[in-house]
DNA sequence: GTCTATAACCCGATAGAC
DNA sequence: GTCTATCGGGTTATAGAC
């Protein structure tokens, strides 16, 4: 009847690492959210930093239904659904009066030791954030110059997202983060002017249908 | 002849924060790497937190000489300044083998509670970048179109920086750092190119002598 | 101002009964 | 699988001699 054990753990950390950051969750922390013993953690996880692990699996498992989708209800152009999505971190920081934003890149400056394991998901999270934008950029088709590096761009979004909310949560206020998207969407409006401003400039796909 | 204790231990938490963290680097690890004993420290401070205000603020006073003039020693030109400085914390990332960047940055993200002092002189230091920035934007006139607003560009710079860092430091490359410069140095060619495509175009600014 | 010793507490992890 | 009790060590901060 009370969901499995290992998932009331992984949803209280997920929780608590979002609100308090990884260190200074206590195990006693996770415990007490959870409603669960010690013997209990220590029986399905090795350690804490194994609870980490898992969080971060289940957050690179998330990102296409969880994040993604959500996001994209309702957007079909792809262009649109890369403000979509940086709007949904927007929603995100208000709700929580900028008290919180991205996780994984609060973690990623938490890290301060090799921890490999640790440092190949957090980077498995942003690879995969910004591979499906990407997608969205390369779906844009000659809209952009074919000049431009599809996923250099994406990268820049995602550099935008992530120091917009450090910003903005130290402020408390959300105006760097809108000043910083404000940017990023002149900078691609701009770019989709200049590739379509005669005809069909230099491009790799063949003409349409 | 030793110098000032007090100096000693702001000098030693300097780089212990930078390395470590400010939650991970514990008052007994300050005190060995300043030479110091714990009466000592808690003679000077009233506690581990005051140390990190007296940190953040020998940072934001050290933004002028200690950061921005070195960057731009020989460059003269406002808008190259901005990725001199920018170059700068490749050049730190390099230097660390991607290990660390910006201390403001990191200890802003793994900032949790309201903590009001720290947080304002954290947006203090985030300001002076800003700022400073801002400035060069300015100076450089009608070389931009005069739509543009310089301290949002200025923001979009900080979050380039910062996210770069922080995709850097998580994948040990200084690919992702690279990639958002160079889309950024895209956005501010372009603007620059279009600003002066024909003539003077509309500026504030009156004509020069 | 500097030193030593230690108080008071919290941490992750474990042992072992059930 | 779950529970309790606890170990060993690290934490910030303080007391009090010098």
């Amino acid at each position: 009847m009370p969901p499995d054990t290992r998932e009331r753990l992984l949803h209280a950390a997920i929780g608590l690492f979002a609100r308090k950051g990884y260190a200074s969750t206590s195990v006693a922390d996770i415990l007490d959210a959870a409603g669960v013993n010690a013997g209990s953690l220590y029986h399905f996880f090795p350690g804490k930093q194994d609870v980490l692990l898992a969080v971060l699996e289940t957050y690179r498992q998330g990102i296409d239904p969880m994040l993604l989708q959500p996001a994209w209800d309702g957007v079909a152009d792809p262009i649109e659904r890369v403000f979509a999505l940086l709007g949904h971190y927007r929603e995100y920081l208000r709700r929580t009066e900028c008290t919180y934003g991205c996780p994984i890149g609060s973690i990623a400056l938490e890290l301060h030791e090799p921890d490999p394991p640790v440092r190949a998901l957090l980077a498995a999270n942003f690879d995969g954030w910004i591979s499906a934008i990407e997608g969205c950029f390369i779906e844009a088709g000659d809209r952009l110059p074919a000049s431009v590096d599809r996923r250099a761009l994406a990268i820049f979004a995602l550099t935008t997202m992530e120091g917009g909310v450090m910003l903005s949560r130290t402020d408390r206020t959300l105006d760097a983060f809108d000043a910083a998207v404000r940017m990023l969407r002149d900078y691609v409006d701009r770019l989709q002017a200049s590739g379509s401003s005669r005809g069909t400039p230099v491009t790799l796909s063949p003409p349409g249908p």
